[in-house]
DNA sequence: AATGAATGAGCCTTCATTCAT
DNA sequence: TATGAATGAAGGCTCATTCAT
């Protein structure tokens, strides 16, 4: 009854501990955006990951440690991309920046929010997870809001957004926006209409963008 | 032998059917608020409506029925109070309603938030919803959206407004804001700093308010 | 799936609740004797009583207690019939008695000791017996040591028993003297030499034993 | 790739098998007085002596087979001071050393009960057990009987003891309360009143020190 | 002859649901 | 129509055991 790793599972991780915990969280993650967090049960996750129910103990004290870690890497890795969003200041036009980001973000929390949400239907998951994102400002998504804050302030400096703008409120309002969009897209469980935030972003760059330099070549 | 209801029961429904309904909806809300969908068992519903597990499903076809009825109760008779707003235009300032507008809808939200949250965690729980609540605009929430918006409009044929604003838009963002203010005080457990809304709403504010009209008087 | 208690658990406890609960109590018993406390899985005693696992928690808050209880019956229950000894003082010899009680006493042990002793493997169970029988003078099968003490000082006070004989010594000696055979019978598997207790028996006869009274019919 | 012994077994066994199982079994040992019979599993057994799980079955066929080792082996290492009781014999007084060689046999039973204790269980423990200490004499404490019994023979020979005596009778009662006071220390937790054998014991030496060799000297 | 990850049967417990009363 | 005991599937978790290294 020992055995080693199922063939499949050894070819791919190769027999590396970490690998196999990646592994393992992975499955975790697809059955929770899959199935619900109620249907993630430890014997789903492990026929998922294609390991018996006792393996999963060899990696993680219980399910809900599990659980929690499976919800943290996901956070992780899904917003990494999203640093880069800040480096793009003075390059193309402001507008499209932040549509490109706003579209980003978004992807980002098509991920997420489907994770996270699980997260409401359980006091000592929730307690949990607001132990480890701590006070700070970071998003339930567990993304940090700032790189688009930063990215404004940026252009702003290069005059390329209104001196006047409040660069932490624009960049509040847009994550909001992308926030409530994923959650409704989760929600209905159909796609957003592709264009669906195109008018309240559009308000906010008429808002932001300064008049000498977009102008003109804003949609 | 059908007993009847318990005395306490009896006397504040007055024995009718959907009076009971209702308690009993009540007292699921309660325990799904207090101690989150996980723990709300048909025993412990029932136990905070002081009747018998069995009692439920003479009004309930099942614990599913129970909840989803539940939570519609709850988006109806909390969002109710919204449709108010649509009818102040053109009375005091139009940044002082949107601010009042914005503190109900928050107030709405952070009941509806630790209810509607849950519903994430169940694929079952979450198709039911999605069948009720259709395809249509009604927000995640379960409340319409629109009176915020109408208010803008009406306020736009005033001239309180101006003409070029999108209103749909800049009512999204405001209602985009609340939510996610509201899932943020939920996930952190504490009650969301008082004015952390205040930048993005007067960056909105500023953006659609009509010069000559609350010039001076606006913040 | 709910069905009334199967129909010969009906007939034989006319659905009286304490009825069903005692006949767990003595499944447990059952169970514990003949496979030991470790066999005793809630299964194994739900099967042994008929009934379906779920309805030992609709009597017992969990596998412990239901344990506990039935330790406890099977003590009061079988210890019940001893404090008959204390009341034949004066009666037949003191020899006689006393040969009597001894044989009264093994059988209650017999009975208890392959219960009792299972609570030596499990810490959890010993706690909660420790609790229950405080540091009184009670035997650790359960039972009082007094009715044997008590039945000697009466024949003490009647001049069968020696005024010098330390009655609560003898009385030790002799519920010693049962305890042990019982172990030992346990502990082989087989019936005890029906007169292994013989000679102890007759040694503290011989020490106790007021001369005139019964000497020339004692052995 | 066979490792080495970790260092600190492999200094103080010199790599010897035997003395590896030695330790083994004493870390068993120490695990199952600490913790009860039931939490001696395997790994926590292998954790107290400082090896890997595997490597128990290295030494043992499975678990069963290294408890019953570890009980066999404390009984007779426990119990071999104990032989040094037959050859007292015709010195200091007989009272002075049947109290001497209670309180040496109560020494050995306070080791012994909770170890033995645990074995009524356990079906299969005591099947094994039953096995190994046949249908003999020797006492469920694992320890032979007859150090006391020989010495009490020895002193009726030397005119010690009343030549009327049942040696046998007189060890027995010895034994078996010597046997009870270390089960209430043990169910009770808490060490014994350290004169609760006095009067019993007191009752036995008045029972068979001959008149004329300690007369004046016994308390 | 050491290691410790993998295994899966089995344990205790909870839960939605039913139905005789 | 109110009740709540009975049910058994399912959940989380532990454990003795094996075997590739």
């Amino acid at each position: 009854m020992p055995r080693p790793l199922p063939p499949h599972l050894m070819a791919s991780t190769d027999g590396d501990s970490d690998a196999v915990k990646a592994h393992i969280l992975d499955s975790a993650h697809r059955v929770i955006v899959r199935d619900g967090l109620a249907a993630a049960s430890t014997r789903v996750i492990a026929e998922e990951a294609g390991v018996a129910v006792g393996t999963l103990y060899n990696y993680f004290s219980d399910r809900h440690d599990l659980i929690v870690a499976a919800m943290i890497r996901q956070a992780h890795t899904a917003s990494q991309p999203l640093q880069a969003i800040a480096g793009r200041a003075g390059r193309a036009t402001v507008g499209a920046n932040v549509r490109r980001a706003a579209g980003e973000i978004s992807g980002v929390l098509d991920r997420l929010v489907p994770l996270f949400g699980s997260v409401f239907s359980d006091q000592g998951l929730l307690a949990a997870l607001r132990r480890i994102f701590g006070a700070g400002s970071e998003a339930a998504g567990g993304f940090d809001a700032h790189p688009l804050e930063q990215y404004l302030r940026a252009e702003q400096e290069l005059g390329r957004v209104r001196s006047d703008v409040d660069c932490g409120a624009a960049s509040s309002l847009i994550l909001s926006l992308c926030h409530e969009r994923a959650f409704f897209q989760f929600f209905h469980g159909t796609p957003t209409d592709s264009d669906a935030m195109k008018g309240p972003i559009d308000f906010i760059c008429d808002a932001i963008v300064a008049p000498e330099t977009d102008r003109g070549e804003e949609n």
